[in-house]
DNA sequence: ATCGCTCATGTTAGCGGTAACAAAATTGAG
DNA sequence: CTCAATTTTGTTACCGCTAACATGAGCGAT
């Protein structure tokens, strides 16, 4: 392993990587530039000279050289990275979110690390306080509950910072979502416009979901409106998965407790559509028996039978949207709002 | 901003991060101690005294304190990141393999960088080829076919490289899954037992998905096998979204293609999915008039009525073990397999 | 007390890039 | 052709941390 200047100390040289020992001085010597060229034509080609780039391109070929980020990053104080962390990587609807938001960064060269909590406030915590450590340009989260350190820590950073799937007026730094309250007033009120009044809320509350705990509230709050003096009926479970045969157990679990429902309000598709099989095995009518409705529009709820009423969320597009407002901040560019609404959507099928 | 030394120089000081300018030196001052003290508190609390380390950890709360993991990137060679490179983030079956991986690597202190190709090679060399940029310890990738440039890339890059979801006798390092093309001739199989003999394959074929293609062959392989004279049929469209409207839209197409078709191998159970749904809502019998299968068992698959034959595949299995054989790889443990067959399961239920 | 050993901590020199500044080469107006 | 303005390239000093080595403190055996 020759090389020009031999060190004179005794210590020992420290060791490189494994391989790839090609660094930017080798494509530097290879072209017959400087480093700071060779950095300067992979950064911005423009600010080189055509003929000396062309060498340089040449040279990073012949070399397989592969920029080293971690040094970029320590120089430059740049990252190029957005964390992204979410409750679960396995539900479909948060990992249409990601998608987005990786398919918006991805281009702009920002790499995405991605984290997931399990609905657990603490793991919450201690992935943001990790993940700082790698210095992200930028935060992107789901969900606007937060520990006090969690919530310290993001401020710190000084980077911006999306929080999503849900609204709050005094963001961290900025909010994409919608008002899980509202959505639910707003299912709450189509069925009682239909004439559905035993009204059971059904679904998974894990105890650090804010977002079920919102859309509670809201068939809470909705309910007392349109139906006041009734006892609003809740049926939850706190640690099943959001799987279809959990829908099915509620769909049991409800009929039992409160036999009198005409009508479900599912916290989500994969709940509702667990319900609505397990309903045309028992021959329980939907809806004429009994009415359900589900959350977040999947795949599935228009082609079930009956197809589902539910609520439909532009997950994808909430990913979009937090991506651009993070690259518009992090290229120094103005955001003017700070709290974006993208809405909801009530769709009615043949369930309700 | 008042700092000990101040530069003699003249020359303008770098900027430093936006906030969190607290580094290690910081809270060396704050303890008392080295930096080098502080940097083996973090990484091995067992070799500084009891003592030492409490003073250490209080002037790391103190301060405020975030390790900068780019400098230490930089200074140790290890970033403590894998590289994740899937075909879609929003596929459930692939998140579930991610959410496997990343559940067995976060608590070991590796973080996850997430890319997806949209079964693209030109995009997964991309990828490869930015994600290498950041020198991460490991890469895990779904799918055993790479443009050579990118197989080039991988295997400079000096670090553990898992492929999965598919088998091959010649990995680039190591490979986790299972065999494509033995699980269709398993599904051929047991329709042609079961007495069903004009068989359809059916599938979105993206031009970058290998799986798809190996599915295909397998059951080109033993339909030639079981039906041998028989022209097998094939029904694919190209650009759809594996989405259960392609399913229905995969039906009709067979239904007109080939009207004599018994039995429909999709190679999705969203698709397949689809097709039963639409199936209800034509009358078609299944399976009397018309069996059907799927594959992935999907959480949907034993919920359908009729429930769907399909072939299960452990997803969350191939990240899990992915990531301990990229742990015992990183960590200098002995790799005894470099092929593991995770094999798949052939759930034979009412659709056929 | 002396020696050798272990354990804890300090010192030094980078890791591989880039910001800031400096210098050289090129261009254009008069 | 001259000189200032502009463009292109080079030089230097870090970014924040850790490997490797050096040193010192503590301790038991002799």
């Amino acid at each position: 392993m020759p090389r020009e200047s031999v060190p004179t100390k005794t210590r020992a040289p420290r060791r490189r990587s494994a391989t790839s020992a090609v660094t930017m001085a080798d494509v530097a010597a290879a072209a017959g530039v400087s480093t700071q060229t060779v950095s300067r034509a992979l950064r911005d080609p423009a600010s080189v000279s055509g003929e000396t780039l062309q060498r340089i391109e040449e040279a990073v070929r012949n070399t397989h050289y592969v920029q080293n980020f971690a040094a970029s990053h320590l120089a430059s104080n740049r990252s190029m990275t957005v964390a992204a962390i979410i409750p679960a990587i396995s539900t479909s609807i948060f990992a249409e979110t990601i998608q987005g938001l990786s398919d918006v960064l991805l281009p702009e060269g920002y790499q995405v690390f991605l984290g997931h909590t399990d609905y657990v406030a603490a793991r919450e915590e201690a992935l943001i306080r990790s993940l700082s450590g790698r210095r992200p340009d930028g935060f992107f989260i789901i969900g606007t509950q937060h520990t006090r350190d969690a919530t310290h820590i993001l401020k710190r950073a000084g980077v911006p910072v999306v929080e999503s799937w849900g609204l709050t007026s005094r963001p961290i730094d900025l909010v994409v979502g919608f008002s899980n309250h509202a959505a639910m007033k707003t299912v709450v009120n189509h069925l009682a416009d239909r004439g559905y009044h035993r009204l059971t809320f059904a679904g998974v509350m894990k105890p650090g979901d804010d977002r079920a705990k919102e859309r509670r509230k809201g068939f809470l709050d909705a309910h007392g409106e349109r139906f006041p003096g009734v006892e609003p009926q809740v049926v939850t479970v706190a640690s099943n998965s959001m799987i279809m045969a959990t829908g099915a157990e509620l769909l049991d679990l409800v009929r039992a407790t409160y036999p009198e429902t005409d009508a479900i309000v599912f916290t989500s598709d994969v709940l509702a559509s667990g319900a609505v099989l397990r309903c045309n095995d028992l021959g329980v009518r939907v809806p004429a028996d009994l009415a359900i409705t589900g959350f977040g529009n999947y795949d599935i709820a228009g082609h079930l039978r009956p197809s589902l009423t539910t609520v439909a969320i532009a997950s994808r597009r909430i990913g979009m949207l937090s991506a651009e407002l993070l690259l518009a901040r992090m290229q120094n560019k103005p955001v003017t709002e700070r709290v974006i609404d993208i809405g909801f959507e009530l769709l009615v099928r043949d369930s309700s």
